[in-house]
DNA sequence: TTGTATGCGTTATCAT
DNA sequence: ATGATAACGCATACAA
């Protein structure tokens, strides 16, 4: 590859010259300025970003760190957020933490290590100090460390008012609330606790089961679904997130549960996947674009040093298909 | 960020005798060794990957390129080959192509400044010449550039003769096979090859769509399938990738097409969501872990200069569920 | 308008 | 066993 000093060579110029013209800074004549970008062309000269990066002290780089792409939620969160991200200048590197403590901690070190401007979490299993002691700009998805990182998450306690309402709107009088593991620390959980709230408000009969800790493991979620049906038959109404939506309508499936005639299904999300499916899932739609727009902006305000708005709460949306 | 300097000066060594401890190279004292460990775990030091890079010439950095990582297809894709990238040192910057054009180019250049060791294409726009001048280890998913470039794949062509084959054999007497957009090259094009052959063999009446060029545009995917069932409302069969099968089972749901008894559904990949929905799709399952493994075992041998095999086909299998 | 010298943080060569 | 120095590719302060 060739670098700044063959170029300079060649256009019979020094070093200095020809990163005048590539960064457009100070005074050169148009003669010089064309002899060198002839011999940049001549050359394919392209700059080295990580001199660049070392130099600058600034490498452009913003850090992902998500349980797992595979999971159409965060493939779809990864997906936008690379592209304002990209829009802005920064590039991604991708992190899958699996919602593990040991390898989420391997990562983050190794963005340090990498210099990256900033990280964005929509992982966090690691103690609050941990975040704090990382010295580097940070934006979390759907969780409020302290009140020293700003957040981006979906209004999700709304969220969980209007699913347990609209589930009671319907009729149902056995709720199931099917929620990630609470012990996450995650705003989601204001879902539950807005379920609660609604359910018993209005006198109807519920029940709450939580996932284990890792997102997808389907195996797990399925035997989670097939007991709590087992335990509990006369479930009439289950509100839970997007996939395991899908999961609940492919159990009732099989135990020959008509939805929405014996059960009603609400999910959140409003993953892609939410209108593709048959029955198509009636679902709390939460903005992600936007919210990942959202998180990228407030990520490299930070970098620059400015100040940011630390609670950021998007409203959620009642997407009714025929899951109700 | 403490350097390797401010390490040296509080353990009363030159930079030279930290960077030694750091890397296990050449001969020092236990005692200075104690130290300067000492002085590292003190000032919290973590080395500055950049400047290594620099001085190495190389980022241990692999860019990835993929249509989009929201498509279930390629986030699953993402997934694993992080995983093994990461396992063998390597990061993963990560590119949402569209399969557009321009912005693949604009990526690959990105990538370039950027010296990633090597790319991972799984979206390939470009023309030939843009791949062979890009002077950089690759290694293609999907399609084969020149023989020069490795690529990995599953058998599409047994894949295609399979899934025709189940519809015949099912019974079905109109077949439609929608593809991806044959003009890209792919070498899931033997799919449709061996799909023709199979049906012209069993003189079985078939018909053929293509979708658009982006990967992912759900409503136009969906006038698609309508139009196909409106020009052809006796389609008995259907052989796609699983994603639009998802969208195909929907359509019928739609026209009030039983399935399997009015008409079957094959798709191609075997992603997660396959065996997540109603009726559980019938596919050919490539084995995406193996695929990614090998795909990043190939791009990192190049990086080391050793030979690779050029041709890594995957063998494929008949996952058969609900929808034949 | 252009050039010289220095430094970003690291590693390797060559001394000592 | 340890240190001084150059080099990786680039950008800036300061000279000329």
């Amino acid at each position: 590859m060739a670098t700044i000093k063959d170029v300079a060579k060649m256009a019979g110029v020094t070093v200095t010259t020809v990163s005048r013209v590539l960064n457009n800074r100070g005074y050169i004549s148009e003669k010089t300025r064309n002899k060198v970008a002839e011999a940049m062309k001549e050359l394919q000269y392209q700059p080295n970003e990580i001199a660049r990066s070392l130099y600058r002290q600034k490498s452009n780089i913003i850090g992902l760190i998500i349980p797992t792409v595979a999971h159409s939620f965060f493939g779809e969160l990864a997906s936008h957020i690379e592209y304002y991200a990209y829009e802005c200048g920064y590039k991604i590197l991708l992190c899958n933490s699996h919602l593990n403590r040991k390898k989420e901690k391997e990562y983050v070190e190794m963005l340090k290590r990498h210099k990256v401007d900033g990280i964005l979490m929509g992982s966090h299993t690691l103690e609050i100090d941990e975040y704090l002691n990382l010295n580097l700009p940070i934006v979390t998805f759907d969780r409020q460390i302290t009140n020293s990182i700003p957040f981006v998450s979906s209004d999700n306690f709304e969220g969980g008012r209007l699913a347990a309402n609209l589930l009671i709107q319907k009729g149902c009088r056995k709720i199931a609330h099917i929620s990630g593991n609470l012990s996450l620390n995650m705003l989601s959980n204001k879902r539950y606790e807005a379920f609660i709230i609604e359910v018993v408000a209005n006198r109807v009969e519920h029940i709450t089961v939580q996932t284990e800790v890792d997102v997808f493991d389907i195996p797990q979620n399925e035997r989670l679904i097939y007991n709590m049906f087992k335990e509990y038959p006369d479930i009439d109404g289950v509100f839970t997130s997007d996939i395991t939506a899908v999961q609940v309508i492919q159990a009732c499936s099989r135990l020959n549960k008509r939805i929405p005639e014996d059960i009603k299904i609400i999910g959140y999300d409003d993953i892609q996947l939410a209108s593709l499916i048959v029955p198509q899932l009636t679902t709390i739609r939460q903005p992600m674009a936007e919210m990942s727009k959202r998180a990228v902006e407030l990520l490299i305000k930070q970098i620059n040093g400015k100040e940011v708005l630390m609670e950021n709460i998007f409203p959620v949306r009642l997407v009714e298909r025929n899951t109700t």
